[in-house]
DNA sequence: CCAATGTCAGGTTGACTGATATGC
DNA sequence: CGCATATCAGTCTACCTGACATTG
């Protein structure tokens, strides 16, 4: 997964050690540092999973997102807002899953300006088979035990209340 | 920072609580949900703090690498390495840093196939000035505590270890 | 001859900005 | 009228693949 050979000592501890010999917040650029690798080994152990569905990391969220709704269907802007992507993205990301045949965009009943879309029987059934693997590879996290990951959500959620992600 | 106003509940402990009623992983699917956000909290933190100086997080941190390295100087393909960056990232990244003339490409001594990049005077400049803002932004984790942020960076670690990134 | 190094061309994804059509 | 909703065009970053020239 790393771009080349595995190294033999931890990056990050070394620019660490680097860091704190000129500047301050070190803890604090090796723990940013930490999140950034974090992020592209989940990223990328999930899309090597979800590459033979066709599907990315963004796209499949959004199935998700679809499938646990009740009507299985949801405002374009609501997407948004609960994916945290720019409504471009949206649009963007429903046109390649509309496509794909897993979901349909559908006239609103009483608001002519919101455009619903839903997830289809054919993205309903991806998105069992996917999940099924996706859950077997534990998202990139299986060296952790079921406590440290509960920690480390914890400890990121304070990381998203800070910055206003929603209200505590 | 989030795309819209902020919710009213924990997007992603809502997630958990219908994927748990379906699926197994939830504890799982939480915290590596909290990796992606928590990665796109620090380099939008990041990169705001970098914008007046016409800097991203990668070219940012492509710098700071060069100025740990003693004669401020490494080849193309040592940096991706250590930046855990594709060889064309690396080629795309240090075209832009030498056009604003942060970095310079100069020959290797011994080896003709090899190229060094070398921190220039004004590249050491730039990365001094924008590491005091980057430091005091915390890299948007100024929330946690510093025995948090260790804790933080120790769980990652783990991570990074199981996936090969360094032998341990 | 084979391996390593860096570059280039071309394709993909998703995010963003600004403008726009439509409807409340 | 102002505001909300979604889209479109265009730009950008970063990634990848495959090919290539040069050199060890």
């Amino acid at each position: 997964m790393p771009a080349g050979r595995p190294l033999s000592v931890d990056p990050i501890a070394e620019a660490r050690r680097q860091w704190e010999q000129r500047w301050d917040g070190a803890e604090e650029m090796a723990a940013a540092t930490s999140i950034m690798r974090a992020q592209q080994i989940v990223q990328t152990r999930v899309e090597d999973v979800l590459r033979p569905f066709d599907l990315t990391f963004a796209r499949y969220e959004a199935l998700v997102l679809l499938g646990f709704t009740r009507r299985g269907a949801l405002p374009m802007g609501k997407m948004g807002e609960r994916l945290m992507i720019h409504p471009t993205s949206v649009t963007n990301i429903v046109d390649r899953l509309e496509a794909q045949g897993f979901v349909r965009r559908r006239p609103h009943q009483t608001d002519r300006r919101t455009t619903l879309v839903e997830i289809t029987e054919g993205g309903r059934q991806i998105t069992e088979r996917a999940t099924k693997e996706v859950i077997a590879s534990a998202f990139g996290l299986g060296a952790l035990s079921e406590r440290e990951v509960d920690q480390l959500t914890r400890l990121l959620r304070k990381v998203r209340v800070a910055v206003g992600d929603f209200t505590p």
